[in-house]
DNA sequence: ACATAATGCAATATATATTTTTCATTAAGA
DNA sequence: TCTTAATGAAAAATATATATTGCATTATGT
C-alpha cells in the first residue's frame, strides 16, 4: 500500500524525493518506490528516513487495520 | 546492536526463537541473528514480529541514542 | 552422567532490496 | 512557449536479506 505519511512529512520538510533520498544515503528511485508502497524497506533505512524526518518508526511505517 | 527487546518480549510469550520464526514465517536463523544485531531485517519481517508479539515498531525497533 | 531443547556459528544457495542508467510525463516559472 | 525540477517507470547489475543444512555448545531436567 501507498506510504503517504512519508511523503507528507518529507513535504513538511520541503524536500524532493532526491533530497531525501541524499540525506538518507540511497537513491531517489527507492524513496520513490517506498512512498508507492512498491517497496519493503530494510530497518536501517526505515530509521534513517524517521530520524530525518523526525518521525518516529510508528509515526511512518505503522498501519493499523 | 543486540536488541534485547525482542529477547524479552519472545520470553514474556513463551516462545523459543523457533516458535518466534514459525509463526512469522522466517527461520530460526534469522530470528537468532536479529536478536543478536548482526542483521538488518525488512519491514515486513519487523512488522511480523511485532504483531506476534503484541508489540509496535517502536517498542521493538526503537533505539535512542 | 545422559538426553534433549535452545541457541550460536558458518558455508552455500536463493530471493529480493537497492543501484545505475535512461526515458517519459507532469507541473511550475520565466 | 521554453526550460527546468520533480516524479514515475523499466531494464540490467549488484548487494544483501533470508533459507537451507549441518555441527558445536550450553543449559536444563531426569
Amino acid at each position: 500500500m501507498k506510504n503517504i505519511k512519508i511523503k507528507v512529512a518529507r513535504v513538511e520538510h520541503d524536500l524532493s524525493q532526491a533530497d531525501l533520498a541524499k540525506k538518507v544515503g540511497v537513491t531517489r528511485q527507492t524513496i520513490g518506490l517506498i512512498e508507492q508502497g512498491k517497496y519493503n524497506p530494510s530497518l536501517q533505512l526505515c530509521l534513517s528516513i524517521c530520524k530525518t524526518l523526525g518521525k518516529t518508526l510508528d509515526d511512518l511505517f505503522w498501519e493499523e487495520e
